[in-house]
DNA sequence: TTCCAGGGAGTAT
DNA sequence: ATACTCCATGGA
């Protein structure tokens, strides 16, 4: 057991766990427990002090991006009076640093399915190909190594839930086995080059490489519009789109492509180079209160 | 039962 | 380039 003094970095646990960008974390009494890498982490918090086990302080700063300037990057995007009741409501609120395949994998899962249905599926994923560990004797399961999945067949994976998912995760995940995509190549391209190339892959759009940029690929500029964040952009930033774009997104229900550049490029312009936690902020708030 | 979900691909214009 | 349609499934 370790503890670590959050004396000038503004952690929020809850928050930075329940805001939907990770799913396969789940709270027992007052601790959390998840699976990264290889090794189950238990973590909880109380008040200024992080506790942790089973991991080590290095790891836990990198992966809860304690690291990350909260203050200066919520100078940087407190442009409104909205978006600071935000960062005031779930402050401390951080961005994950996943690791970028099951990040990837998890939001070709997550495309058209409700919160609760992702984590369903993922589970299912990591119980039927993840490598299981037992901790405190209870058996976790790590995500699933690319092989695995390369290697699976379309109803194996269709039994996880996934749908009609199920070909593109098998399909992106013999790219990623057979070397012809390598993930971490993109950590050093620029944003919109690491996204050309991301959406070349099955299953990925302009939304799921925008998260994965964003949650795995440490590209904060990035900001991934979905229904809700469309709502919130509606609801509360009428004032800075210009009226043409407010009646183009109000024509449809959905998220036509037109209408998601529009958006994604109006939050990176509005709320610069952190706009992905900008992004966080909004759309947790949009979820809980909206 | 019906509706909706952290959208993407295929096809028609 | 842009718009329309279909998609499998689980949860509310």
């Amino acid at each position: 057991m370790s503890n670590l003094r959050l004396d000038k970095a503004p952690f929020d646990l809850d928050a930075t766990l329940c805001c939907g960008q990770v799913f396969r974390w789940d709270k027992m009494g007052d601790w959390w427990y998840g699976v990264a890498g290889k090794s189950v982490l238990k973590v909880r918090q109380r008040g200024e002090e992080l506790e942790f086990a089973n991991t080590d302080e290095k790891f836990v700063r990198r992966y809860f991006g304690l690291d990350d300037n909260l203050r200066q990057i919520s100078r940087a995007i407190g442009k409104d009076a909205h978006i600071r009741k935000a960062l005031e409501e779930f402050w401390g609120l951080r961005i994950i640093r996943q690791e970028p395949l099951e990040c990837l994998i998890s939001y070709i899962c997550a495309t058209y399915k409700s919160i609760p249905a992702i984590k369903h599926m993922l589970n299912n994923l990591s119980r039927k190909f993840g490598e299981k560990v037992v901790f405190e004797e209870t058996d976790f399961f790590g995500f699933p190594e690319p092989r695995r999945l390369a290697r699976a067949s379309l109803a194996e994976l269709a039994d996880c839930g996934l749908g009609y998912r199920a070909k593109y995760v098998l399909e992106t995940s013999k790219r990623i086995f057979d070397d012809s995509f390598v993930l971490e190549r993109l950590w050093q391209m620029p944003y919109e080059q690491a996204k050309l190339e991301l959406c070349s892959l099955p299953g990925v759009g302009p939304k799921v490489a925008d998260c994965v940029l964003l949650f795995g690929l440490g590209k904060f500029e990035a900001f991934p519009v979905d229904v809700w964040v469309k709502r919130v952009l509606l609801n509360h930033y009428v004032g800075q789109l210009t009226t043409e774009a407010v009646q183009r997104l109000s024509k449809t229900e959905g998220l036509s492509n037109t209408q998601y550049r529009l958006l994604s490029e109006f939050g990176r312009g509005y709320f610069g180079k952190f706009a992905g936690y900008a992004q966080e902020y909004l759309y947790h708030f949009e979820r809980l209160y909206g």
